[in-house]
DNA sequence: CAGCATTATTGGACTATGCATATATAGGTG
DNA sequence: CACCTATATATGCATAGTCCAATAATGCTG
């Protein structure tokens, strides 16, 4: 459970509702950590009955009521434990060069859309990092940081889109050559 | 299950044990994609219980007996299937990257560590995917396929290195500033 | 007023994966 | 001979996480 601790990070920050929670999960560490909307709420309960949170609940007139969730003692305790942790790193799962690895047994234009689909992607999430508004001064170390992470988005995503471009260009190249010594052969399925 | 496409890709490339998939996957897809041992058997029985690979004991004398697995018509036809399938990205998961959002509760030679830390286990990475001998003669596409999926992992690693020197610099900066200004003030525990 | 979106929370089923452990054979090394 | 390594397979247990769906109150819009 890493979710707990990025939760546990969160409620250092201020106390939210779940709701509120899942909310500032996506617009704030969304780009390198999500979070399903039924495991925030879990993580939440199992923080309270561990003690590391404390949980009170607000009366609203116009809405449902809410419970908003505090980190406790404990809990700030926790989050300085796990930041001391030896951080281990679990393997990248890339699927989409899982599906690369054995795009050969697709047809050029499936390979052609996979490729296209990324860019897109890519593109979009580029845009979304780069569309974050940043403070004109960033002061404290935390801005900092977190100004980092998404600096880390956005170098990625770069990096991904011109490899995309190089990638696509070196495969076509490579069929146009098929084309000219295949001539003479049926066309592939 | 997606190791399972992933198996089922291995298969169709050539039939094998569990003990081979297991190297041959740390070998190829190794880099972004890994499977536990216990995995890697667990899906070979899922692939023979619906007959997308079929298993064949081979006797041996001078080691324990194998089972062989091959891909079956039904698992190529799977396997067809999955690569025509929409890929739906999962949203990356990134510790390190969490971590750093939270790293500001800690002690300044602790960031440096994560830093350090970070930035030899990236060299290493980068160092194992730069060491893997290439053909000198790419011809076929699956073959390209395959070297760009490196190739992504080296652009990747280079990037994060990058700004692994940028972003410690800044943040350094800003300490050393910090400290110019906060002379008259005690030392942080 | 019917239907939809937003706010807010919860439960059940399921899956992928990891970790630990067990078993068996054979070869090499101290 | 004891121990380690490599080959080879398998099971049990735990858990983080997703998907799906239900519930409930309110406000907005056609």
């Amino acid at each position: 459970m890493s979710l707990k601790h990025a939760v546990l990070g969160m409620l250092a920050i201020q106390p939210m509702s779940g709701y509120t929670l899942k909310k500032a999960i996506d617009e704030s560490v969304g780009h390198f950590w999500t979070a399903d909307q039924s495991q925030v709420y879990r993580t939440l309960a199992g923080l309270v009955d561990d003690g590391l949170a404390s949980r009170r609940t607000v009366v609203q007139d116009e809405r449902p009521n809410l419970h908003l969730h505090s980190i406790t003692d404990e809990g700030l305790a926790e989050l300085d434990r796990w930041l001391a942790s030896p951080l281990r790193t679990p393997p990248a799962r890339e699927p989409f060069l899982a599906r690369l690895f054995f795009a050969d047994r697709m047809a050029p234009e499936a390979i052609r859309d996979l490729f296209r689909n990324r860019r897109r992607e890519v593109g979009e999430a580029l845009a979304a990092l780069e569309a974050v508004t940043v403070p004109e001064h960033a002061e404290d170390t935390g801005t900092l940081l977190r100004l980092a992470t998404l600096d880390y988005g956005i170098a990625q995503a770069r990096t991904e889109l011109a490899w995309l471009d190089a990638t696509e260009q070196r495969i076509g190249k490579k069929r146009i050559h098929e084309k000219h010594t295949d001539e003479h052969r049926p066309e592939a399925p």
